[in-house]
DNA sequence: TTTGCTGCAAAGGCTTTGCACGGAT
DNA sequence: ATCCGTGCAAAGCCTTTGCAGCAAA
């Protein structure tokens, strides 16, 4: 990534914070730059993880705080599962988690039929469609292949 | 429900519960008979009140290992969610949740074509698929309906 | 200047664990 | 007789909160 690309993106990142009447800090601006573009769904403690490397004197509680901000605003979806900590998805198109049971992968999937169903149903149902969470739990490709 | 019927059905879970290995405590039948058949999608504290009333001496701690025991056993599922205790579904057929975000109901909805739509993204992703959760959430018909 | 964010520590809430006793098989 | 479940208390873990200081707007 070249200075300039970055200064841009940053700047535009900046503009979007602070549309959603966030303060544009430099932690929380590390925080969205990695919690945002990744699409692995991460836990806070491994966002923490990240963006200590550049604030060391991040805490969690910031991280934390940061991402009920951008949650509250839209930009980020929280995913709990029985076995520890929430995940945190940037990705806020409708969509499938394809979730791995045995490596705790989570995959992205888009499809069109899928989102067609959920609208419909929330329709069927008498119901005011906000958002919606699409999990398909079992065992992803490599791990079927290394477990043979 | 006579009492006949009900002595029946008892036998029966309480078979149903030694084929899985798990030994039929008067605890276990009653905390089984409650979490298994309700659509309330309760929190263990709320299966652990009902309980209570048949069982006073009863702890929290059991309510916790038997649900865990009978998802272990693919009786129940487990379902988190951002704010709080999770929530157990017995109703174990692929189908879809309609959380409301006001009211916090959780109501089941069948839908052929949404177990379709599972059956094929699972196929298209080469994903050996064991489990799933659907949840489309929103405001229920009830709560909008309220709010106007 | 005002408002909101940071970071530390402490509290909180749900869930799990250890252990001894007792009941189911 | 063996094994598993129960119940109590304590621990555990993730997450939230309170607060003083500081930075962004």
């Amino acid at each position: 990534m070249h200075m300039k690309d970055r200064q841009q993106s940053d700047v535009a990142l900046i503009e979007a914070l602070r549309k959603k009447g966030l303060k544009a800090t430099p932690q929380r601006i590390t925080i969205c730059k990695y919690a945002l573009n990744t699409r692995d769904h991460p836990t806070a403690q491994k966002i923490y993880d990240e963006v200590k490397k550049m604030h060391p004197t991040i805490s969690l509680a910031t991280v934390y705080k940061t991402l009920q901000a951008l949650e509250k605003s839209g930009m980020l979806q929280e995913l709990n599962f029985p076995q520890g900590q929430a995940r945190f998805d940037s990705y806020m198109k409708p969509h499938v988690n394809l979730v791995c049971l045995r490596c705790g992968n989570v995959r992205d999937f888009d499809d069109p039929a899928a989102r067609q169903v959920v609208a419909r149903i929330a329709a069927e149902a008498d119901f005011t469609l906000t958002g919606q969470r699409l999990d398909i739990y079992g065992i992803c490709k490599t791990c079927r292949v290394k477990a043979e």
